[in-house]
RNA sequence: GCCCGGAUGGCGGAAUGGUAGACGCCGCGGCCUUAAAAGCCGCUGUUCUUCGGGACGUGCGGGUUCGAGUCCCGCUCCGGGCACCA
C-alpha cells in the first residue's frame, strides 16, 4: 500500500479552492449573495508581514480557520478575509541598516507570508485581501483622520510628551510600558512638543459602558481595559492663591478629607508655575529642580520607592472650607496629566501626601478616627479607613462617607467646587516622527493656518526618499517637493505635515476595509458594513488587550457617531489564545529554539501542523511545542488516510448508516455516532478542539479494531465501516481540510466542505445495556451490567450480588443504599 | 502591595459533585521483516499481593457531602497584569 503523501494531497485542494474562489463570498446586492443564510464574520488579528510567519500565526489562523469551518458547515454564510499591517517600523529601520527601500522589503515579506497562507490551506477570501501601506488602502486611513479633524477629535496641541530616543519619534501613553518603549525597551524622554492627537477621552464612559454589549471577551482582557481607562469618582475643589490672584482646581478621590490638607503640591509642568515664581527668591532653585526632572527618565520618575523630593513655593493658598492658609510646593509626584497637575495634600490620610511631610516636617492632621493601621506612625496615622469625621468644623461626629456627600454639596453651594469623575486615560497620541505610514493629510498656510487636504485630493502619497535616518523630525521634512505644495484654500504656498500616522491608526479600522475591499469609492459601503458587523469571533494574541483593542473600539464609536457604521463595538467575541513556547521559554532567534512552520508542513504536512496547534491542549493556555507531538498528530492522519485507501476500491457513492446493526458492526456505529455527539457538543463549547480532535481519534481506534473482521463479512459490516471512516473525516475537517476532502470524496464522491455538519442519531447513542458502578462506603468495588431504564430495586439487587461487593458487605450493615440512575450504585455501611 | 490565572502519571493534557488519568507523547513487550524503517497488537500512576484483590493517590491544612480534582474556608508555590493616577 501506499503512503500518506501530505503535501501531494494538499497541493490538489488548494488549486481546487483557489480556482474554484471556494472561500469568496459575495456582499448583499452581488451575485449568489442570499439574504437567507446567518452570516458569521471570522477574523484573527491583521499580521504585520515580517520575514516568515511563525508558530503564533500557524495557531492562529489554525484557531479561526476551524471556527469558520465549523459555522459554514453548519449553515452559515462566513466572511473570513486576510491582510496585511504592513506600514511600521522593523522594515523602515531595516532600510536605515541597508538602504533597501521599506516598500521593496515589506512587499517580498507580503508575498512569503500570503504563500505560506495558501500554503496552509486556511480558507480565506482572497478577492478581500488589504494591505495598509498600499495608496489605495491609506487613502482612507487619512480620509478616516479628516473627519475625525472636521468633529474636533483630530486636534493638534503642543504638550509634554514621550520621546524614544532609539525609535525617534513621540509615543503614546499606552505604547510606554514601565517607562520604556513598548516596541523597543529603550527609556523614553519627556518633550515639550507640538502633536496630533485624537481624542479618545471624549469617549471614556463609553469605552466602559459598552462592555455590556459584548457576547463574550476574556474577563482579565475587559479588566486591564477598565484599569487603563481608570475612572475615578470624586470632587474638584477650588483653591486660591491670593498673593498671586490665581485659582487653583484641584481633583480628589476624598473630599471628606477637606480639612485635614495642611499643604498643597504642583506638578512640576504646571503651567502657571513660571507666574508664581517669576523675581521671586525661590525661582532659581525651583526652575533647577524643575529642570531636573524634565532631564530625568519617565522610568526613574515612576518609581514608587523613591524618597519624595520637591522645593516649597513661598506661597500659600487658602483651604476653601476652612480658610486656612497652607503652603504651596511643586513636586515630581504629582503628575501633570493626570487630574489638574495641582493635588490638596492631606498627610493624615494619604501615604504618599504622609511622606512628603515627613520630608519636609510638616503638619500632619487626622480628620477621621479609626483603628490605626498597619505601617502608621504613633498616632496611627495615615490611616486611610472609614471613621467619624473629627476637626472637621461642623461635619464632625458624621461618619465620613456621609461627610463625603455633604462636603460635596456645600462646595457646589458655595461655587468652590463640585462632584467630578476623572479618567486615567489620555487621549491617544498618533502623529509619528517617521516615514514608513501614512501622510497626515494637513497643509499649513501662511494664510489660513491649518487646512485639511480635501477629500477628492487623496491620498496624500507617501514619496520616496532615500535617505530615511530619523533627525528628530520625520524623514518626510527632507523631501522638499513633496513639502511645499499650495494652500487648498487660498492657493499660495503652503508647507505639508511631515509626520506620519502611528500604525495603530491602520489596524484601528482594517476589519471594515474588508467588507468592500475593492471599493474606490467610499472607504466602504453603508450596507454591507451593517450586513457584516461586529465580527463574530476575533481571535489573536493578549498583548493587544489595551493597545490595538482599545484603539479599535474609540474608532467604531467615533464613526458610529458621525454615522458611517452601525455598532458601537466592533467585535462581538474575542478570543486571546496563548503562547506557544518551546523547552518552557519564549521562542527566540538569539535563543536558537524557534520552530519554523514552513520546514514542519514540508516534514508532516499542513494538515498535521494546523491538527497538532489545536490539540496541545486549550488553546487560551501557553503551551510548549515537541516535534513528538506533531509526530503523533502526523501518525493519526496518516491512520486516516490508509482507511480511505483500505475502503475506497469500490466505487465512491453515498454512505448510509445500515439499520439494525448487531455486534462490532453496531459499536462502530455507536461510535461514529457518540463521536459526532462529542465534537459537535465541545465545538459548541468554545475553543475545546483537543477534545473535539481526541473524540476523532477515539473513532479511528475504534474502526482499526472492528474493520478487518466487518470488511472480510462484507455487507452492512463493511458499510458500517466505510460509514464511521466517513464521519471520521467528515468530523477532521475544520482541522485538517485536505485530509477529509481526499478521503471524503473517494469515499463518497462529495465535497466534504460542502456537505452539512453531521448530525448524532439519538437512537445510536441509545445502548441496551449500562454499565453501573458499585461502591461501598463511597469505595468502587464492582462493576455491573443491567438492561438501560433498569428498575432501582433490581440495579439494587444485582449491585449486592456481585462478586467483589458481596465480599466488601459481609460483616456489614447496610445504612443507606444511594442509587444513581444509569451511573452507580453506592451502599453506605457500618459495622454491623 | 492590589487584581486575575494556574498547580492532576515520566511529559502535554481529559473528567455536567458520581469509574481520576480520555486522547496524544515517551517507555516496555509481541507480531510482520533476511534485517531495518514503516505498520499492526498489547502493557504502561505509586505500592503491597497468596494474582482473587488490597492500600495510597489530583500543591498543603481544614470543612460540607452517601460521594470532592470539581463546592466552601485558610495557606504555599508558579505565571500574567496593574502600581506615586490624588
Amino acid at each position: 500500500m501506499s503512503r500518506y503523501e501530505p503535501r501531494e494531497i494538499e497541493g490538489r485542494w488548494q488549486r481546487v479552492w483557489s480556482e474554484e474562489g471556494t472561500w469568496e463570498v459575495p456582499n448583499p446586492g452581488q451575485e449568489g449573495f442570499d439574504p437567507e443564510k446567518p452570516k458569521a464574520y471570522v477574523l484573527e488579528m491583521l499580521p504585520y508581514p515580517s520575514g516568515e510567519p511563525h508558530v503564533g500565526h500557524l495557531k492562529c489562523y489554525s484557531l479561526g480557520d476551524a471556527i469558520a469551518h465549523f459555522r459554514r458547515r453548519n449553515g452559515y454564510e462566513v466572511i473570513h478575509p486576510m491582510g496585511f499591517d504592513s506600514f511600521g517600523l522593523p522594515a523602515e529601520n531595516n532600510a536605515i541598516k541597508t538602504g533597501e527601500p521599506p516598500l521593496v522589503a515589506t512587499e517580498r515579506s507580503i508575498a512569503s507570508f500570503r504563500r505560506q497562507f495558501a500554503d496552509w490551506g486556511v480558507s480565506i477570501d482572497w478577492s478581500r485581501e488589504l494591505a495598509t501601506h498600499t495608496p489605495e488602502y491609506y487613502r482612507w486611513t487619512q480620509w478616516i483622520f479628516l473627519q475625525l479633524f472636521e468633529r474636533g477629535l483630530a486636534y493638534r496641541t503642543q504638550a509634554p510628551v514621550q520621546w524614544c530616543p532609539k525609535d525617534a519619534t513621540v509615543l503614546a501613553n499606552e505604547q510606554v510600558v514601565d517607562g520604556r518603549c513598548e516596541r523597543c525597551g529603550t527609556e523614553v524622554e519627556t518633550r515639550n512638543l507640538r502633536q496630533w492627537f485624537f481624542k479618545t477621552t471624549e469617549y471614556a464612559q463609553q469605552l466602559l459602558d459598552d462592555f455590556d454589549e459584548l457576547e463574550s471577551w476574556p474577563p482579565h482582557v475587559i479588566t486591564m481595559q477598565k484599569n487603563w481607562i481608570g475612572r475615578s469618582e470624586g470632587a474638584e475643589v477650588t483653591f486660591r492663591c491670593e498673593s498671586a490672584n490665581l485659582d487653583f482646581p484641584v481633583f480628589t478621590t476624598r473630599p471628606d478629607t477637606l480639612f485635614g490638607a495642611t499643604f498643597f503640591v504642583m506638578a512640576p509642568e504646571h503651567p502657571y508655575l513660571d507666574q508664581l515664581i517669576e523675581g521671586t527668591e525661590v525661582e532659581d532653585e525651583v526652575r533647577e529642580y524643575v529642570n531636573g526632572v524634565a532631564r530625568a527618565s519617565v522610568a526613574e520618575r515612576g518609581d514608587e520607592g523613591r524618597p519624595k523630593t520637591g522645593v516649597p513655593l513661598g506661597r500659600t493658598v487658602t483651604n476653601p472650607v476652612n480658610g486656612e492658609e497652607i503652603p504651596m510646593f511643586v513636586a515630581d509626584y504629582v503628575l501633570m496629566d493626570y487630574g489638574t497637575g495641582a493635588i490638596m495634600a492631606v498627610p493624615g490620610h494619604d501615604e504618599r501626601d504622609y511622606e512628603f511631610a515627613q520630608v519636609f516636617d510638616l503638619p500632619v492632621k487626622r480628620v477621621i478616627e479609626g483603628e490605626p493601621e498597619e505601617g502608621g506612625d504613633a498616632n496611627g496615622l495615615p490611616y486611610s479607613g472609614d471613621g467619624p469625621m473629627v476637626g472637621s468644623g461642623r461635619f464632625d461626629g458624621m461618619n465620613n462617607r456621609e461627610a463625603y456627600g455633604e462636603i460635596v454639596d456645600w462646595l457646589k453651594l458655595e461655587s468652590r467646587g463640585d462632584a467630578a469623575v476623572n479618567f486615567r486615560l489620555r487621549d491617544w497620541l498618533v502623529s509619528r516622527q517617521r516615514y514608513w505610514g501614512a501622510p497626515i493629510p494637513i497643509v499649513y498656510c501662511d494664510e489660513c493656518g491649518m487646512v485639511p487636504v480635501p477629500e477628492d485630493q487623496l491620498p496624500v502619497r507617501l514619496p520616496e526618499i532615500d535617505d530615511y535616518a530619523p533627525k528628530g523630525k520625520s524623514p518626510l521634512a527632507a523631501a522638499s517637493e513633496w513639502v511645499e505644495t499650495t494652500c487648498p484654500k487660498c492657493g499660495a504656498a503652503a508647507e505639508r505635515e511631515t509626520d506620519t500616522m502611528d500604525t495603530f491608526v491602520d489596524s484601528s479600522w482594517y476589519f471594515l476595509r474588508y467588507l468592500d475591499a475593492q471599493n474606490s469609492e467610499a472607504a466602504w459601503d453603508r450596507e454591507a458594513a451593517d450586513h457584516w458587523m461586529p465580527v463574530d469571533q476575533y481571535i489573536g494574541g493578549v498583548e493587544h488587550a489595551i493597545l490595538h483593542l482599545l484603539y479599535a473600539r474609540f474608532f467604531a464609536k467615533a464613526l458610529k457617531d458621525m454615522g458611517h457604521v452601525g455598532v458601537v463595538e466592533p467585535f462581538a467575541n474575542l478570543f486571546t489564545q496563548g503562547m506557544i513556547t518551546r523547552d518552557g521559554a519564549k521562542m527566540s532567534k538569539s535563543k536558537g529554539n524557534t520552530v519554523s512552520p514552513s520546514e514542519i508542513v514540508a516534514r508532516h504536512g499542513a494538515d498535521a501542523a494546523r491538527t497538532y496547534v489545536c490539540f496541545m491542549g486549550p488553546p487560551e493556555r501557553s503551551g510548549d511545542w515537541t516535534d513528538e507531538g506533531v509526530e503523533g498528530v502526523h501518525r493519526f492522519l496518516s491512520r486516516l488516510w490508509r482507511l480511505g485507501e483500505e475502503l475506497s476500491a469500490g466505487a465512491a457513492g453515498p454512505v448510509v448508516l445500515p439499520d439494525g446493526l448487531e455486534g462490532e458492526a453496531r459499536e462502530v456505529g455507536a461510535k461514529a455516532h457518540w463521536a459526532i455527539d462529542k465534537a459537535t457538543g465541545d465545538f459548541g463549547r468554545g475553543f475545546q478542539f483537543n477534545t473535539v480532535i481526541a473524540a476523532v481519534m477515539e473513532l479511528v481506534n475504534e474502526i482499526y479494531r472492528v474493520k478487518d473482521g466487518l470488511i472480510a463479512e462484507g455487507g452492512d459490516g463493511a458499510e458500517a465501516v466505510r460509514f464511521a471512516t466517513a464521519t471520521a473525516a467528515s468530523l477532521i475537517q475544520p482541522f485538517a481540510p485536505h485530509l477529509s476532502a481526499e478521503v471524503y470524496e473517494k469515499l463518497t464522491g462529495e465535497r466534504v466542505w460542502e456537505v452539512a455538519w453531521p448530525e448524532a442519531d439519538p437512537e445510536m447513542l441509545r445502548s441496551d445495556t449500562v454499565t453501573i458502578v458499585v461502591q461501598v462506603g463511597g469505595k468502587v468495588r464492582d462493576r455491573i451490567e443491567v438492561p438501560d431504564g433498569a428498575p432501582e430495586d433490581e440495579i439494587l439487587a444485582a449491585a449486592k450480588a456481585a462478586e467483589n461487593v458481596a465480599r466488601h458487605l459481609e460483616g456489614m450493615a447496610i445504612v443507606k443504599e444511594i442509587v444513581v440512575p444509569g451511573k452507580l450504585v453506592n451502599l453506605v455501611v457500618k459495622p454491623a
